[in-house]
DNA sequence: TGAACTCGTAGACAGTGTCTACGCACTTCT
DNA sequence: AGAAGTGCGTAGACACTGTCTACGAGTTCA
């Protein structure tokens, strides 16, 4: 035994598990007991590394909140220099992320199942807010708006569309089935129609 | 006995204790038994009315769309003639409603609790979206983008403000304690800025 | 009067999160 | 080397959940 590829310990294994049971079975397969037995272990032992069940959870969720920073990074590295490239690659990274591993996005935002104060979920989501704001002060040098409050609004937009979309509400009122040119619209309409 | 002020079965009185605990406890609070607990009947009870605890989430939150769309429309009336203030009178009615009923809120959306094909969840929501298509077609005749885009990114841009807001990510972000600059930044932003 | 039906009761069942007592295996002293 | 301590997982209990079932009191109908 001991023969396994990163046996880091049952701590890690344990948010492991629950980052595949996530997006195999949903937010509601996360049950205590189910992650423990996928891990291999007795219900009781997650308590040695997590106090309770919403420490484990937003463990798990801040594993989602480092996937997200890391594409969200690649993509504004890609464009360097062009923040309206930047903010576009960004957010259709961020809706892609939404899309792609559903469950963890609705765990991450399932703020009720979630220690707020548990370390690095503020620490991983208030940095990307930050860069968003940086961005949009870059691309409305000129405009009057304070860039908090368009990066609030558009931050606002995003995460609207994500949502909705998860759901299956827009695709209906807005019929068809791309959710780029919702994207398209609210770039637009925060950041002001394309350069160009 | 019998001298309620409105004894109309124990299926309203049901919903009628959801409605009052969803906002007093949150939604953690709405288990079944509880419910049943607080409208004095065993835990059994409810399930002659709603077969399943879901069902009976969904009808709670049925009133909650009702509430919404009673309030939305006569946020609409009360500036009949005028689209843009329309609007502005219903996303504002919106936030406020979302804000004010904070449980029912997070119920209305967490569709992992409801069930979407629930009498009245759709058939509520739909006209909604319906009559902002219609403000947003009025305010913009001219713009080529087309109206359910953009009612689309505005209804996205509401729900993801009254949601973030509401958690308390957006004014640590933004700062300040009022949501209002989003809102008219949101409504700028897609509907060109106020006229005048 | 008697049968049928409506509607709520009460118990069982499997599942959950949390808490506690226990024991194995290993280290770490002396 | 032997003993004491400790890290780490097990196992059972508890109260709670949603669902299912059998039952029965009260009313209505024929």
């Amino acid at each position: 035994m001991a023969e396994r590829e990163q046996d880091t310990g049952l701590r890690s294994r344990l948010v492991d598990v629950g980052v595949e049971l996530v997006d195999e079975e949903g937010v509601g397969a996360l049950s205590l007991r189910e992650i423990a037995r996928r891990a291999g272990v007795s219900h009781g032992a997650p308590r040695r590394y997590f106090p309770t069940h919403l420490s484990l959870l937003s463990a798990i969720a801040r594993r989602g909140f480092e996937s997200l920073a890391a594409q969200a990074g690649e993509a504004i590295a890609a464009h360097e220099g062009d923040p309206r490239a930047q903010l576009t690659a960004l957010a259709r990274s961020w809706l892609d992320f939404a899309l792609t591993n559903r469950g963890m996005f609705e765990l991450m935002f399932r703020h009720d199942l979630l220690r707020s104060d548990h370390l690095g979920l503020r620490e991983t989501s208030l940095p990307l807010f930050a860069t968003l704001v940086d961005l949009v002060a870059g691309v409305r040098p000129d405009s009057g708006a304070e860039p908090r409050i368009v990066a609030g609004a558009l931050w606002a937009n995003l995460h609207g569309i994500a949502q909705l979309w998860g759901w299956g509400s827009l695709q209906l009122a807005v019929g068809g089935d791309d959710p780029e040119p919702l994207l398209r619209a609210a770039l637009d309409a925060h950041l002001g129609p394309e350069a160009r």
